[in-house]
DNA sequence: TGGTACAATGACATCGATGTTATAATAAAA
DNA sequence: TTTTATTATAACATCGATGTCATTGTACCA
């Protein structure tokens, strides 16, 4: 049926200890019977079993990529996309194959992540931290399973982390539009069911703006959303009612900010003329977006890239048994400034 | 270190076969034998081994979703991660696994799929059809490779693939916009890079429908659109050139539709009174633009669902050799009639 | 010329499960 | 009670690679 690595052996009149040898590129093998067996492999068109090396050695060059119960979410949100693609594209070049898997529910989730690491379908996981993964964590750590999250899946998370610092970005964002004059903005956070407990929200480093320029932070003037486009639409209408109405907005995500100037403009609003709008990712179809949508650039590809790669390390280097894994990292996101944003009414 | 089934058998003193056959549920086991074996592999926390079994059994239990050289087009198409989503949910309900892999030329692809399939990494492949991937599939059916295409990958391509109808879907939207008494209509159908070379373009439909119909086709108005947002911006401004101008515009793709709302809007004009437009594609989120926006319903979960679906059957029920595999299947689109079809200007 | 190093190769065991076949224990039939 | 089925279990081989260790071949040095 399928060749072997023993078909090969014989057809070249070598061991197969040989062939493996001459595989793996090992040294120790004479010029000659190199040739020969490679004649062998190419007559036979033999390509060794993946799954017998993987027994044999104990590692299967597979990464799960798992978000728990998100499907509809997950794949409807462009950001959650940029974080995939970003390990993905890691993963890929470093020759590991990435296993996706979006289980509905919680329960569902448990078994998926038993089912891949446990089992050793993968060296490793990549986790996406949402409300109820921390017991997941708990036990990967406990049990000595390698995973790096996506966020922090619980506040006293030390190791084996990405995040966006949503609080920089939050004061970042903040500031510039304290700077532009704004004193009253709207602001759209994310929804406590959307984000891991641990994360903090990015409205702190808002509140921290606002002190900053003694100015008062306007507490009716938050909302929180649940990411979407239909969110960012239906908080104009609430951000309108207020008095005095807000001279700015910014959301924590792109499509919420999109929703925004939807809703702006179905109220016969010009954003960036009578409100302003920052956005909160900086996706990619945000800069083509029109106007052009100022945004704090929350460097999703940049999460998932570096996620897989502390993944991969930590999968390379684990000599010592009880080690804790990679200290965590936060990222730290930019400012960018398109159309949107011109300061209050009038001073444009 | 790693529990095995050997761990578990000495601990509940019976034969590793017997605890196989525990774990696989084998009737040929006495009630109070099972409950032994149970309860050393709570105790010992075991986990069979899946690279074993796969290494015994010849089946990996996963599948791999290749989309070739077009990771940037990929992860950014709204359209592509519907397909995506289909596939994903079928394979998880099936309790496969799916190894997601986004090759970014076609030499990479080429390597990819090697790795994956040769090397028994999956048990089938779900290929999106793209250029160039028709030597690919010629070369799994040479080898009795088992996949399934997105579309197909070459015109004569029988067995293995699913595809959307688009002529059919192109037909649908031609017949409905001339009913509504339109007969000036700008079509964008799919640049030919983007296209297998086998799918027949939506245009062919178009015409159709305007032959039964025995009005003359426009041929002036057909564009040729990359998918993307800006695109469908950019021909709405190729459009109004045109003399008379269309009185409405139908796209392959919903964001190219998108993106002609948008020109549209800069152009100062109201999408479905001053133009009528249809989309290609019934994204979800085509369903929350403003002003909701009518599509052809491309069927594209379904079309990864179908994909999946059929690659499954084709894995468990395999037993012939050389069988050709499963009779290719097309899916019809639907219409979804929204609010930016009412009919040319004045009628409304 | 014999000894020592090192290069090149192979024999055999092994990874952890399951398939095959034999055998022990029990139940049903004669 | 003996024979025959049937149930329950185990011994051993096997999947296809690689690891370990032994062995052979060759070159270099004393």
């Amino acid at each position: 049926m399928t060749t072997t690595i023993y078909d090969v052996a014989a057809k070249a009149g070598v061991s197969p200890k040989t062939v493996s040898r001459v595989i793996n590129g090992s040294a120790l093998v004479k010029e000659e019977t190199r040739e020969r067996v490679l004649e062998a492999i190419r007559l036979l068109d033999y390509h060794p079993n993946a799954v017998a090396k993987s027994l044999k050695q104990k590692v299967t060059y597979n990464i799960g990529y798992v978000v728990p119960y998100g499907s509809d979410f997950v794949f409807r949100d462009p950001g959650q996309m940029e974080q995939l693609k970003g390990a993905s594209d890691v993963i890929n070049a470093a020759d590991y194959n990435l296993i996706l898997s979006v289980p509905s529910t919680a329960r569902e989730a448990l078994l998926e992540v038993n089912r891949l690491l446990k089992h050793k379908k993968v060296d490793g996981l990549i986790l996406y931290a949402m409300e109820g993964v921390e017991p997941l964590a708990r036990e990967f750590e406990e049990k000595g399973l390698k995973y790096v999250s996506l966020g922090k899946c619980y506040p006293e998370q030390e190791y084996n982390f990405v995040e966006v610092d949503s609080p920089s970005g939050g004061y970042l964002a903040t500031r510039f539009l304290l700077n532009l004059g704004h004193y009253r903005i709207g602001f759209i956070c994310e929804a406590p069911q959307f984000l891991v407990p641990a994360k903090e929200s990015m409205i702190k480093g808002c509140i921290r703006a606002y002190e900053e320029a003694k100015i008062e932070f306007p507490h009716d003037l938050v909302l929180e959303g649940d990411y979407s486009v239909e969110f960012g639409e239906y908080a104009v209408g609430r951000f309108l009612q207020k008095n005095p109405r807000p001279t700015a907005i910014f959301c924590a995500s792109d499509p919420m900010a999109w929703g925004v100037l939807r809703g702006l403009r179905k109220k016969g609003l010009v954003p960036g003329r009578d409100i302003d709008v920052l956005g909160g990712d900086d996706l990619p179809f945000t800069k083509s977006i029109e106007p052009g949508l100022s945004a704090v650039n929350s460097k999703l590809y940049e999460l998932g890239a570096q996620a897989a790669r502390m993944l991969l390390d930590y999968i390379r280097n684990s000599r010592e048994e009880g080690e804790k894994g990679i200290p965590g990292r936060y990222l730290q996101s930019e400012l960018v400034v398109r159309e949107t944003t011109n300061g209050p009414s009038g001073k444009r």
